[in-house]
DNA sequence: CAAGATTGAACCTTCAATCTTC
DNA sequence: GAAGATTGAAGGTTCAATCTTG
């Protein structure tokens, strides 16, 4: 079934899994250094500012960042600690809950934002033709979708 | 300095650093599965084994995965009592270690390898066309030239 | 019994401090 | 004092178990 990976293929692979990783190190660094977020909290708090109340459910948070219900639960109880982020209660779905960004969150994220885009466009943006954006687009989207269609080892 | 990340720019961010993160998982559930190791135990085994001799220098092996010496040594220690790997210490500079590949540490990488190719070749290159390799190649090769170049908020 | 969500324990990573040798 | 490496504590992530409501 199997095959060696050749020279081509270890360089691709090898490549995205180191520079991602170091990007989000770079990133995590930066965003600790410039509000005290980690570039998880950044990352909880982008969806909930993008949706139109400030609210999302645990589980469709959960999807949008492809993160366990168990790891975003911890999260979510430190980052409310913090004051981030507020818990509610589903009226709908009793079973269900709400979590909220508060206006504290929001307030970190809009003050973390312009330096965060800024390195992103320095270390990433800077360095790449706009071919090899669109390509690292099509890329990652190709990839993506086989990864969310066959659930190989997935689940 | 900054100005907001475009619509191709956030696919092309986003989409980098879920596509790494999820193959990651993906990988770390396979290998799991098939033989026990985690991901970072197979990481650490790699360049382990293809040093001639089956040892390294904490600081070399660190700088291999672009760990940090901290991290690899509470790793070595997980892994050392599994029996996977050993440390000794280096005559020519007293302060200074190896970490040893096992025989246990070769059979369980040898063991875990195919299916971990095959893993590999099945979520990427079987998607992707050749170019597409190539340009992702030139891409991250692009990217950590970057990282390793500026030290901007690196250290 | 399945879905939404949380919890506790175990494991992993980071940060700052430490120890030894150069 | 700096380099090589380790340690302990605090915080983050995973796994399995649990609780409640549909």
């Amino acid at each position: 079934v199997a095959q060696w990976l050749d020279e081509r293929e270890q360089r691709a692979w090898r490549g995205l899994l180191r520079t991602a990783a170091e990007l989000d190190a770079l990133v995590s660094r930066e965003l600790q250094a410039s509000s005290g977020l980690s570039k998880a909290d950044y990352d909880v708090l982008v969806p909930l500012s993008e949706a139109g109340d400030g609210r999302l459910r645990p589980y469709a948070l959960g999807a949008a960042l492809s993160w366990e219900q168990s790891r975003l639960s911890h999260h979510v109880a430190r980052m409310q600690r913090r004051g981030l982020v507020e818990r509610e209660e589903c009226r709908d779905d009793r079973r269900g809950a709400f979590v909220v960004l508060t206006s504290a969150g929001r307030e970190a994220l809009d003050r973390a934002a312009p330096a965060h885009v800024a390195v992103v466009r320095e270390a990433v943006f800077d360095g790449l033709t706009a071919d090899q954006v669109d390509a690292l687009g099509d890329i990652t989207a190709t990839l993506l979708a086989r990864l969310h269609a066959t659930p190989l080892e997935d689940t």
